[in-house]
Parts: C-alpha cells; sequence; structure tokens
DNA sequence: GTACATTAAATGTAAGTACATATATTTGCA
DNA sequence: TGCAAATATATGTACTTACATTTAATGTAC
C-alpha cells in the first residue's frame, strides 16, 4: 500500500494539509487512468465526458450551455472538445430552429456506437472501490460536499 | 448545501459512480479556488507547488528530477514551470558541480519573501476542512490511498 | 420600432498537461 | 580505453484549461 506520504515523499503538518494533498493528488492519479482507459478509443476524458452527457438527453438534443454546465471541469471549452468530437464525426450540430443562437448537439450512429462500446469495459468505478462500504462511501460523498460548501 | 447531483445536474448509477465523480469535481473545484487565490501574488498553483517543494529542502538544493518526482501532478513539466520562476526571479538554477548534468535550483531571497507572504495568508486547509473530525479525516485519507493502490 | 442590455456560442491568448524525442553527461562493462 | 546503455534536463507538439473578448440573435424598455 503505497500511502500520499510515499507517492509524493512528502511530510503533511496535519491531516486537514494531507487530506487535500491527497485529494488532489488522486484525482489527478483517476483522471491520468481515465485518459489512458479512452485512448484505446480514440478519445480524451473529457471528450467522453462531453459524449456522456449528451447521451444522457436519451435522444433529445443538448445544447452546448447544457453540455457546459454539467461538465466536471466546468471553465474547459465545451465549444472546442465539440469541435474535436465533430471532426471524429461522433457527434454533429444542428442549429436549433426557435433560437438561432443555440446549437443542438446530438450523438451520431458511430457516436452511439463508441459509448455502448465503451460501456462494456467501463468498470472503472467498482474496481477502484472494491471493498469499500457503502456506509463509508455516502460519507467521503458528503465530505467531498462539504469542501465545495465550506467557504 | 449544493450536493454534487446539483452541482453537475446529474443522477448518478450507483455510490461508486458518484463518489468518482464527486472526487474529480470537488478536486478540481479546489484548485480552481487554490489557482484564484496564487494569481494575487502572480503565480500559478502549479508554480506554487514547486517553490513549496524547494522550500522543503531547507536551503539545500533541488535537483529538477526531485521536484518532478514530488509534484502533485506528475506528467506537467518541471523544466518549463522552473523557466516561469526563474523569470520571475524567483528561482535561480545552478549548475551541479559534481554532475554536470544535474541542475540545482534554489529559491532567491524574492522567492523566500514570497512563500512566507503566502503562508500568512494560507489559511485554505483548516477554512475547507472546518468542523470535520479528525477520524473522519483519517478515514478519507485512507479511502484515498486504497483507490490509487486498488488496481 | 429603435436602442440597449442580455444571452448563446465561438474565438483569442497564455499557461499547463501529456507524451515523445533530443542533447549532454555519466556509468559500466567488454 | 572505448563504446553502448542509462541518466538528467530540455525541447517539440497537440491538446486542454482558464479567462477575456467577439459576434450574432433575442428580449425589453421607451
Amino acid at each position: 500500500m503505497i500511502r500520499i506520504e510515499e507517492a509524493i515523499k512528502s511530510k503533511f503538518k496535519n491531516e486537514e494539509q494531507k487530506l487535500l494533498i491527497n485529494l488532489l493528488y488522486t484525482a489527478n492519479w483517476v483522471k491520468v487512468w481515465q485518459n489512458r482507459f479512452f485512448k484505446s478509443f480514440g478519445i480524451t476524458s473529457s471528450q467522453y465526458n462531453v459524449m456522456r452527457i449528451v447521451n444522457g438527453q436519451k435522444g433529445q438534443p443538448a445544447s452546448v450551455q447544457l453540455i457546459q454546465e454539467r461538465m466536471i471541469e466546468q471553465s474547459s471549452n465545451a465549444s472546442r472538445l465539440i469541435d474535436k468530437l465533430e471532426l471524429k464525426k461522433l457527434v454533429e450540430r444542428k442549429g436549433c430552429p426557435t433560437d438561432r443562437r443555440q446549437v443542438d448537439i446530438l450523438l451520431t450512429e458511430e457516436g452511439k456506437n463508441l459509448i455502448l462500446a465503451i460501456e462494456q469495459h467501463m468498470d472503472l468505478e467498482t474496481s477502484l472501490l472494491d471493498g469499500v462500504e457503502q456506509d463509508q462511501m455516502k460519507m467521503v460523498n458528503n465530505l467531498l460536499d462539504l469542501i465545495r460548501n465550506n467557504t
């Protein structure tokens, strides 16, 4: 078991500092892990995130704004991520007829197939959290929510 | 209290998926928070991280490699972060006499002063984790360590 | 209906990340 | 010694993030 102190060879002032650095370090670790996984499907984790949000609309179009609001990293640029996905023909842009400022995003057939293919190999969550009790996960989820609200 | 479901307006399949997304979302939230804080001192959180590592050497030089190993985001580029800090005269490079491949990094006086100034305003950890029990923090630290070792 | 604010998306720019490759130096072994 | 492998750092490139600005369309007050 590699603890955070060994991972970055550092000592911490207190449990608070250790927790914040562990949070940043572990989140980065997961992201690297995910990016390597998605690379074999020709996309990045940010790009997958966009596709997952569009897919969650179940056929209803998603505006660029809706995607932006639901992204994990809210200041990454939905517009340019959509550019990349459009180039790969995984999503398509359609002007919205009722509001011509708005652009609707839809998955192509190819996009839908990719989502399905990825889901079949995606046991990331369960494997990383194998053996962790439900109660414990709830507690951590609450603590993470608290951090964002404690200012 | 804004819970993760409301923050990114999503429903989750299970507690595992929710925990992983909450981890990524909250870590990004903390990083954005930190970057805004460091901006008023003219540096980024990655640059601060490099300075913090050099400072931890307590006057002993830090090689580029040592810094790289201890960074939170291990694949960010220590060499170029040091470039930025050198331009701002916060650190200096000194060729290592015993191994001419190696470059030693030291804080300048200005760099040391900046670290001190920042530490005086840095109550980030305690404010974000205000009211959280020590036991609970230890539990979360253990769970984060587990995630990285569960593969 | 024109003028001004607001909104949706795209674009510009600087910095950081991810990963591959290059350059210089040192090490180790035939 | 001489030469290949290993090591330390720097550089190249594509992509992403953070944040500001622009462009076009819509809403609203007068």
